[in-house]
This record gives structure tokens, C-alpha cells and sequence, in this order.
RNA sequence: GCGCAGAUGGCGGAGUGGUCAAUCGCAUCUGACUGUAAAUCAGACGCCUUCGGGCUACGUAGGUUCAAAUCCUACUCUGCGCA
């Protein structure tokens, strides 16, 4: 169907145990082994590595943000660099998220106990999640952002960096990601609260809709970008069985002048035992031949269920901003088969632990540093500790994935 | 030796008669983090506790007062100045 297109998803094994899929997403800049683990680089930096860093960690594919990058440096100076690839010396695969989310996390979100996940089991209001929490305790001067606000047409965001106001129609999203220039774009959507009631995620839905269509015309009337880049739309629907089916329907079946989207995003924001059925009915519509990207998830565990249900890609900030906070993973045979534990190396027992972080891992950081010395620079705020613990962190994600598609292909799971 | 100034919790430093177990910062300890407003944020931080409270504390020793980290006296120590 979609034909002459810079992106193709080839699934080589199919689990019999599972819907898991073991493919490979080829693009213009190389190939993409799936199920893939793709780093977070929201203002084009892994924060704290080099792009070099971040090849050596077996990554193949990353992804940035169209309104950090809007926002700063701007699309002119991206459209003169040639482009984000050249701009941050990372010849791999990227994508970039369209901005979608920030309407959430900048929106209802913003100063509330809420982001991916919200820690009540029903998305009833609560008040404990709800509660406002007062600015920036490291910068009391910022000035209070206002929340971003959503109409038919698009979303009023405001800045981060100085609280001016800019609006972000599915158009201009789609146009920002052209300047850009990532291999993969999403369509604009709108993530939403999972305390919003029915009413309000069906309205959300079917706006989240008709952007998909509106993002998918901007990109296909571009005929330059479309020749160079693929686009995902971006499923929704809250917890909601009908609204996440009807979302993959449509979006599955969506058509611009005879174009479909080249892959699908699966978003949203959840109680934790919400996702994993939210991602099955979705699964269940989407057309198979096609990629899935899994938004913002996860945690290994997370990642191993998702895989099971049919997904192929996801990313995660939480890999490199636990290992700047102190966070990192550590194997942990005595648990499950993929099991691993996460362990604080600024707690005080790792003062004088000389071993390395991971027995099991070949990275870097633990053929060459200590627990103590890296506890040590946290300590001392030396930005090397975050490094060398993102250096790991990522590391474990993509030995993570190593042995996910391994299974997948030795029919394990 | 004389004259000033000062001695407060691990450190720095508020507090100058009751609402002080004592603001705040640092350090320390613990926790959180899932399409990055995050090299961030939250909580704890004298001792004991049946969590109601109890006990010991603001250099040392006395004193004044119903009440003292806060006022008075002496002493010890520290800093500065003068000899």
C-alpha cells in the first residue's frame, strides 16, 4: 500500500507462545532490531552522553521533541544546521514525539502528582494526586507556568523556558517535525488525564482524530519530508475498551489521498493496571504489519508484557533519569528470569563497595568503575556520575532487549 | 596583662524573658522518578516512646524570675585591638 516509503517493518519471527513479534524497521539511516528500546534525547542530547556514547550502547534509534526543540533552539536554526542529524552528530534512525505529550505533562497535568502514571487504582478524582504542588524549589524566581490549554484546533502551550505563549495545531507540529527532520514523526495528539471522565475522553478522542488526519495531509502534502520521513499516528482512548478499539479502527484505516500511516503510537496516561489491557485491545485492531511504538513505557517488566501483547518499539526517560538521580539497575538472578532490582548508589551502603555496579554487564561503567567511586561523584555533584550510571542504565536496556528478541526467536516467549 | 566582641544541635548561622527541641542553609539518612519544566523532587534529621507524651539540652558553675538559649555574677575558651 503505502509504497516507495523511507520506512518498512519486515516481522521475521512470530511467537506461537505470545503476540510478540521479532522484526526489523528499516530506515534511510540504518536498521531498527525490534522489539527496540529507544533512548530519550528530548532536546537532542542523551543528557549526559555524546552521540558516540550512545552507539556504543547498541542503540539503534532515539528520540527527541518537537516542542523542546521548537522552543530552543528553533527551527531555523535546525533548518540550517541541515537538519537535527547533522546538528547533534547522530547519523542513527530518530524520532521525534510531537508534542502531545507536553499537552498533558505542561496542561492538567502541570504541578500535579501526575505523569505517565497515576498512583490510584481508579481514575476517579483524587485528592491526594490532585494536590498542587507549589514552583520550583531550586528556582523560586521562575515564574509560575501557566497550564497548556486545550480547543478543537489545537493546544496553547506555554514556555518553559520564559512563559510566552505559542499555539501547536496538528499542522504546525507536523511542519515543526519536517524542520526537524527525524526519520520517524508523530502525528499531534492529546494525552489524556485518566482522571478525565468518558465524556470528555470520547470529545478528546475524536479531536486526537481528526488531528491524526489533519498531521497525516500536512505530511503528505509535503512531498519533499514525506519522500524522507514516516509518520505514526497516535492511538488514545483512556482506559476505555470502546474508545481505544474505535482509535486503532480508525487510525488503522486512515487514508490521505490514498497514504496510511506508516506506524502507530500507542499513548495515554494510566493507572497502572490499565495499561497492559489498554495495549491489548489496541493491539488486537492496529494492522499487523505495521510497527507499534509504545509511549513512554518502561520498566523492563512493563516493556516484557508489552512485547507479549504485540509491541515493537518504546521509550523511556526513566533509564537515563534514574541514573542521573542515583537509580540504577542491577541484575538479580535470584528473581524472575528477567529479573533485575533497582538499587540507590547514593545510599550509604555503597560508600566502600568496590565491585561494580552489574557483575552481569559488559558496559563501560562496569568494566571500569566502582559503585564507590560513582557514589562518590554523586556525592561530590560531579556530572560524571550520571554519566557513567546513564552509560549503564541504557546499557542494561539494550542487553535487555538483546534477550527479548533472543527469546522471541528461540520461541521462549 | 588590659579593653572590646563572642561561645546555640555534625557544620555554618538565626533567635535576646514565656507560642523554643530551637527559623534557615549545608552535610547526613531514606524514598520517589515510565512519549523529560527533573544533574530533580519529597520526607527524616537530640534521646526515649504503648505516639498521648516523657527526658536531656543553647561553653561551665551559680543566681534572679511563676518562667531563662535569652537577665545578673564568676570562671573557661575563642577572635580582634592595645601593651
Amino acid at each position: 500500500m503505502n509504497q516507495g516509503r523511507p520506512l518498512t517493518f519486515t516481522i521475521q519471527h512470530k511467537s506461537t507462545l505470545s503476540k510478540a513479534r521479532r522484526g526489523v524497521i528499516s530506515t534511510v539511516r540504518g536498521d531498527i532490531q525490534t522489539p527496540a528500546f529507544v533512548p530519550v534525547g528530548t532536546k537532542a542530547t542523551i543528557k549526559g552522553l555524546t552521540p558516540e556514547m550512545v552507539k556504543d550502547l547498541k542503540a539503534d534509534v532515539i528520540l527527541a521533541n518537537t516542542y523542546h526543540l521548537y522552543l530552543q533552539p528553533g527551527t531555523e536554526v535546525l533548518e540550517k544546521a541541515g537538519g537535527i542529524h547533522t546538528f547533534m552528530q547522530w547519523d542513527g534512525p530518530m524520532f521525534t514525539d510531537s508534542g502531545g505529550f507536553q499537552a498533558f505533562s505542561l496542561g492538567v497535568a502541570l504541578g500535579k502528582n501526575i505523569t505517565k502514571f497515576t498512583s490510584k487504582a481508579r481514575p476517579d478524582f483524587d485528592e491526594i494526586a490532585l494536590q498542587e504542588k507549589t514552583g520550583h524549589k531550586s528556582d523560586p524566581d521562575r515564574p509560575v507556568l501557566q497550564p497548556a490549554k486545550v480547543d478543537e484546533q489545537g493546544v496553547m502551550f506555554r514556555s518553559i523556558i520564559d512563559g510566552s505563549a505559542h499555539y501547536f495545531t496538528p499542522k504546525k507540529s507536523i511542519e515543526i517535525q519536517h524542520s526537524i527532520g527525524a526519520d520517524i514523526i508523530f502525528a499531534f495528539d492529546e494525552c489524556t488525564s485518566p482522571h478525565e471522565p468518558v465524556e470528555y475522553q470520547k470529545r478528546s478522542l475524536d479531536r486526537t482524530h481528526r488531528w491524526a488526519m489533519e498531521s497525516l495531509k500536512t505530511h503528505v502534502d509535503n512531498a519533499d519530508a514525506f519522500a524522507k520521513q514516516a509518520l505514526f499516528g497516535i492511538v488514545q482512548g483512556g482506559r476505555h475498551e470502546d474508545l481505544r478499539k474505535e482509535s486503532a479502527q480508525v487510525l488503522g484505516e486512515m487514508k490521505y489521498n490514498g497514504v496510511e500511516f506508516d506506524g502507530f503510537g500507542i499513548g495515554g496516561s494510566f493507572a497502572k493496571e490499565d495499561m497492559m489491557t489498554a495495549v491489548a485491545w489496541v493491539n488486537e485492531v492496529l494492522p499487523e504489519n505495521k510497527p507499534r511504538h509504545l509511549l513512554g513505557i518502561g520498566e523492563p517488566a512493563d516493556i516484557i508484557s508489552a512485547v507479549k501483547e504485540g509491541c515493537d518499539t518504546f521509550d523511556c526517560v526513566m533509564p537515563t533519569r534514574n541514573a542521573r538521580t542515583g537509580t540504577v539497575f542491577v541484575a538479580d538472578s535470584s528473581s524472575e528470569r528477567y529479573g533485575y532490582k533497582n538499587v540507590n548508589l547514593r545510599n550509604a551502603e555503597f560508600k566502600a563497595d568496590f565491585g561494580p555496579i552489574d557483575n552481569e554487564c559488559d558496559c563501560y561503567t562496569c568494566t571500569n568503575y566502582t559503585r564507590a567511586y560513582i557514589a562518590h561523584l554523586y556525592r561530590a555533584q560531579e556530572m560524571l556520575g550520571g554519566t557513567l550510571a546513564t552509560i549503564h542504565n541504557l546499557r542494561f536496556m539494550t542487553r535487555f532487549m538483546e534477550k527479548v528478541r533472543e527469546d522471541i526467536e528461540k520461541g521462549e516467549l
